[in-house]
DNA sequence: AAATCTCTCAACCGCCGCTGT
DNA sequence: GACAGCGGCGGTTGAGAGATT
């Protein structure tokens, strides 16, 4: 049966026909919106409530602006998602025109990819822990070379030994593909993947990897998250940083606070500008990652570990294996050609990179009320 | 050209909070 | 306080379109 015949005590589901459209809006139009259970009735509409007002809310009203989000419209979100979390009424309510359901959408097949492409957790907009702390490791034990970068929660140390590296190693790899944004985003292949994943290697989380990787720190003072995002508030550039400040106390989304409860991870929201994580994610990284040194070394750490398989597993290139889920859909972002337009790229086509260093900055200009409004 | 895969987004579902009784 | 009705919200689904093989 198709949805479109789909029917349920003799309302009608699945898409709307241009009839039922010009019904509603009519009523509408000579009504007035409201009581949505008895609108359909009285419009003379074989629906559900519910369903005539989504209609109306997501499609049909007047003032709803359709196209293409614009750049300022992609950043607003952005910036709007990371104090506010998945409050894509309230996101809206600050986008004229857009809908909750439409910005929700934009949000899950756009711009969750481009923040994952780029290193960036769509979930913390923090950086991505895997790519930074690999980079940065990397960086200082294999190639036993000064850091390009210095990141506090690594200072003091410069070199790990295979075991602790291997566990590293072993602990990002189990989660590459369960944080791969094209099995979470693509419920496809989620299902089919993620099953297949939940059955064949060991339970992983970010937060398991966040352990893993505390063992190579020596203890740092660990500021919140909220701490943080309220410092930047107080930047006196903000205008209305007073006011942003409240909002951050009272809205910052709770999948960002539990963060600052677990207290193991790095915490990355010293940088006030992105594009040291840029550099490091699309230079530093990406180069380690593809060095022959590195898979020569990575391999023979396996090795050593016994970890190859009795018929012998050949060796594998890490730089492929990371790279579908450093950046999922399009690989080549890996080499260090490309990787520069993480940091340069700010033309139209290429609007992905989100170039511009205020990316992480909670500098919403106008503030926002006490509804969360613009 | 056909088959298969991937992506998009309109629409649905279940839950929650508010309000009135 | 308990309950029911309602509107709103966020997560999820799946048809259809487009891309790829």
């Amino acid at each position: 049966m198709t949805k479109s015949s789909t029917e349920k005590n003799g309302l009608k589901k699945g898409p709307w026909t241009p009839e039922e459209d010009q019904k509603l809006i009519d009523y509408i139009q000579k009504h007035g919106h409201g009581k949505w259970r008895t609108l359909p009735k009285n419009a003379g509409l074989r629906r559900c409530g519910k369903s005539c007002r989504l209609r109306w809310a997501n499609y049909l009203r007047p003032d709803i602006k359709r196209g293409r989000f614009s750049f300022e419209e992609e950043e607003a979100i952005i910036q709007l998602h990371s104090v506010l979390g998945n409050k894509w009424s309230t996101i809206a309510a600050n986008l004229p025109g857009r809908t909750d359901n439409e910005i929700k959408n934009y949000w899950n097949t756009h711009i969750k990819k481009k923040l994952f492409k780029m290193g960036i957790d769509p979930v913390t907009h923090a950086p991505r822990l895997d790519v930074l702390q690999l980079a940065s490791i990397l960086n200082t034990s294999l190639f036993n070379s000064s850091p390009q970068f210095n990141y506090p929660f690594l200072s003091g140390r410069s070199v790990i030994n295979s075991s602790q590296l291997l566990s590293l190693l072993s602990t990002l790899l189990s989660c590459q593909s369960r944080n791969n944004p094209d099995n979470v985003l693509n419920h496809n292949n989620f299902h089919q993947n993620d099953n297949q994943l939940l059955q064949n290697q060991p339970q992983c989380t970010q937060m398991q990897l966040a352990d893993t990787l505390q063992t190579f720190q020596p203890n740092q003072p660990q500021v919140s998250l909220q701490e943080n995002l309220i410092a930047k508030s107080n930047n006196p550039l903000n205008v209305d940083h007073q006011l942003m400040k409240s909002k951050l106390e009272n809205q910052i989304s709770p999948v960002a606070t539990s963060f600052t409860h677990q207290n193991t991870l790095p915490n990355l929201w010293h940088y006030d500008n992105i594009s040291d994580l840029q550099i490091a994610q699309s230079s530093s990284a990406m180069q380690c990652f593809s060095s022959p040194k590195f898979n020569s070394i990575f391999n023979s750490l396996l090795e050593n570990q016994n970890l190859c398989n009795n018929e012998g597993m050949p060796n594998f290139n890490l730089s492929s294996l990371l790279s579908s889920t450093t950046s999922s859909s399009s690989p080549s972002t890996l080499n260090s050609s490309s990787s520069t337009t993480f940091v340069n790229g700010t033309t139209e086509d290429e609007r992905d990179t989100y170039g511009s260093s205020n990316m992480l900055m909670y500098n919403i200009s106008n503030g926002l009320n006490d509804s969360g409004l613009l």
